[in-house]
DNA sequence: TCTGGGGTCCTAGGACCC
DNA sequence: TCTGGGGTCCTAGGACCC
């Protein structure tokens, strides 16, 4: 048995948390640039708020219904999912974190009853713990405990809890499922689905394996099967092996010149970098890249990207030269840029980097002691205490950033104030 | 006006080899 | 007129997730 355990609308639940003020009211998160709405509480979905519209669209209901807005504050989600997820471990074996507001656990081998007990203590524990509520759901299958975990949320006699031990459990709620609604299903695949009629997930179920493989692929073939009971996507062991590492964000402002672009992928460079170090990993090879905002359709659209192959590293200063430099090779002036962003791929665990040929370069190119003084400053003074000096410049491509809330659990100065 | 950010996995097809 | 065939490796891009 696979439990699911979901944050119920956990942006929006972090920030009712620490302003009490919020709760029970209708609220929204905004992306990046406050562009549109990535999360809601469950008042604003009653207004029929979807998830995804423009920001614009929604400003009608700050006057006809109170409506709550804030920019994301991913300081401040990032830490409250830490403290769900250590919460989770100390209560389950085998939690695999799945995403910043869901989680996987082993729960097998206990009868229908311990298993409700043990739902129940784990909603209580993490309430008590972080002020989130979450929902849990628990079936044979991955894919089934996402389609438990649905039932918990929008049943509300289940109290949050809804486990289906036999695959048969789910055969209502699958006749009545889309197929779009489906873990692993999307828009292209649903659409295709329907062409051959197959349009509830009840259907998908009972498609032939051997046939969905042939004409779909092998990933839509484990989710039929997983809709049977028959396990295919175990759960994944923790961390190590993260693959690839991105950090990029669109501009407060369209930016022409690469001086003003310059501070932004520095920026992004350290932050990425300094993820690098967390996991203990290094990059073997990275890629910038570059575009103009492709929803502007009067403006000329450029989206570039170089990748650059090096021996593995962890050197922020190192990552930042090389991304600099593939960042002047893919310029081009003439163009209202829009976003800008470095990937490092090809990640490998630090201790396992190969030994140089040449040790003097392969210090250089590392210099752990360096990095440590830098990681040790900042993480007493601040994020960006010691930044690359190409950080510094024009600081136009910060995102607009309106309502964001205080760090209230990650930055001494921004403390929620409790008056005794 | 505003249009997110960070990931994974799989497949097709080209390059190359013998 | 004929113009191999089978294998591996790599990359780009698609589809999906939250």
């Amino acid at each position: 048995m696979i439990a699911l355990i979901d944050c119920n609308n956990f942006y929006a639940s972090c920030e009712q948390v620490f302003q009490p003020e919020l709760k029970g009211k209708p609220l929204v998160v905004l992306s990046n640039n406050d562009g549109n709405v990535i999360a809601r509480s469950a008042e604003a979905k009653k207004l029929g708020i979807g998830m995804g519209v423009l920001s614009g669209s929604v400003r009608e209901f700050v006057r006809s219904h109170g409506l709550q807005i804030r920019s994301s504050n991913y300081a401040l989600y990032g830490d409250m999912s830490s403290r769900v997820m250590e919460t989770l471990e100390q209560l389950l074996p085998n939690v695999e974190r799945y995403s910043i507001d869901e989680a996987f656990a082993d729960v097998s081998g206990l009868s229908r009853d311990r298993l409700v007990e043990l739902c129940q203590l784990v909603r209580r524990r993490v309430l008590r713990h972080t002020g989130i509520q979450v929902s849990i759901g628990a079936a044979p299958t991955k894919t089934l405990a996402k389609v438990a975990n649905r039932l918990a949320k929008r049943r509300p006699e289940l109290a949050g809890v809804c486990i289906g031990t036999e695959p048969l459990s789910f055969s209502r709620a699958l006749e009545q499922m889309e197929t779009g609604d489906v873990w692993g299903i999307g828009r292209k695949i649903s659409r295709k689905l329907a062409e051959f009629g197959i349009t509830s997930a009840g259907q998908l179920r009972d498609a032939d394996p051997e046939w969905i493989k042939k004409r779909f692929s092998v990933v839509l073939m484990r989710t039929v099967l997983e809709l049977r009971g028959e396990s295919c996507l175990e759960l994944e062991e923790p961390e190590e092996s993260r693959k690839s590492l991105m950090c990029g964000r669109s501009f407060g402002t369209p930016l022409k010149e690469l001086e003003d672009i310059r501070p932004a992928l520095t920026h992004f460079v350290q932050n990425a970098a300094g993820r690098l170090w967390k996991y203990k990993q290094a990059a073997s090879a990275i890629t910038v890249y570059l575009s103009t905002n492709r929803f502007r359709k009067n403006i000329a659209q450029r989206s570039v990207s170089a990748s650059v192959e090096m021996g593995a590293t962890d050197n922020m200063l190192h990552l930042n030269a090389v991304a600099q430099r593939a960042l002047e090779k893919v310029f081009k002036p003439g163009f209202e840029y829009h976003r800008v962003g470095v990937l490092l791929h090809d990640l490998v665990p630090v201790k396992n980097i190969p030994e140089q040929l040449f040790e003097t370069e392969h210090k250089v190119s590392r210099s752990p002691e360096l990095m440590w003084a830098i990681k040790n400053i900042n993480s007493r003074f601040g994020r960006y205490t010691v930044v690359s000096a190409s950080a510094s410049g024009s600081s136009a491509w910060r995102a607009r950033s309106k309502s964001r809330s205080p760090a209230f659990t990650t930055c001494w100065n921004e403390l929620p104030v409790v008056h005794a």
